[in-house]
DNA sequence: GTCTATACGGGGATAGAC
DNA sequence: GTCTATCCCCGTATAGAC
């Protein structure tokens, strides 16, 4: 693994462990196994650290859309899987950009909010009904938030059995917008 | 008002607009018109301005489970229009407690974490299935979190409408509860 | 009850050695 | 490509004046 990535998945664990104000460059070098000089040589800055953090999370939510729309249970079952905490690498980028965003960092603000209407965007594709597909990205928003609120110690639904009732409550949604397509 | 409320008012607007980082004593006392030393005399440590926020949404929370539980729309219409960003006194104290709680703050994690749980049980009371109670409590999350990366800047339902047809929707995994428990 | 002055540590960033 | 040394600013907290 490039040190770059090194940095980044350090700069990642340390604001899903403990915030933002614990992730300064001396912890995230001291958690890659660099020290600070060694950090500002790949990161000549923290909005650069902060930037690369953006692009990497750009990149994974993209890769992430095709698995989506390419999902053999729909992009809807697809998209609540895994909007429930699993520890993937995008998981973990989103959660932690998330906080950047709440610090007012607008590349990080932006990044997410684009990545929310893409998600959007497809459910809408393939269930048709727009109200409908926005309570369904929101239950996602809501499992992203419990994730963010323990910074991914654990799972919101614990346990197989709970994923698999609430897939089955938004299936439900999903026949919803299937007879108001059809009527 | 009270100065000591005058700060927290304060604290919570910072957090809320500029995030954890911005939240430095120096800006609290600034942005209630007193300065460090003043500031110092109400709250004597960062961790007693902490301990005043998370005691001021308990006390809010709790105002708002009676309203919930008297509401004559039902607990989760109530529960999902009040979920919304609106500015209330309750939607600041809990956005900006959230992110203290993302800072690793045991305090604040703990009081977040038991107001969703007293959330969950009143929609178990009224609608019977523990599943879609569940979903309901989710799509609430999802409209704190979109409120929380803007730090409420503006509602993720914009406008009257789309609040709507949220609600209606929710009105249905309503009936489906309904169902389930009849049959 | 609120202010100023001051101490101290830590965070971001630069220069330059290796 | 990574390290140490150093600078300056800022955040927290204490002491004490008014």
């Amino acid at each position: 693994m490039s040190a770059r990535d090194a940095l980044l998945d350090a700069y990642e664990a340390i604001l899903l462990d403990d915030g933002v104000r614990a992730a300064t460059l001396e912890a995230v070098a001291a958690r890659a196994g660099v020290s600070k000089g060694g950090l500002l040589y790949h990161f000549p800055s923290k909005d650069a650290l902060v930037a690369g953090l953006v692009a990497r999370l750009e990149a994974l939510a993209a890769e992430d859309r095709d698995r989506m729309r390419q999902a053999p249970e729909g992009a809807v079952r697809y998209y609540i899987r895994t909007s429930n905490w699993s520890g993937s690498s995008l998981d973990r980028a989103l959660v932690a950009t998330s906080q950047l965003a709440q610090e007012s960092d607008v590349a990080a603000r932006d990044v997410v909010a684009r990545i929310g209407q893409e998600w959007l965007e497809l459910i809408v594709e393939q269930i048709g009904d727009r109200a409908i597909s926005r309570a369904i990205l929101l239950i996602g928003d809501g499992l992203y938030y419990n994730a963010a609120l323990t910074g991914g110690t654990y799972n919101t639904l614990t346990g197989e059995q709970s994923l698999e009732e609430l897939l089955e409550v938004v299936d439900h949604l999903v026949e919803l917008a299937g007879a108001r397509r059809a009527s």
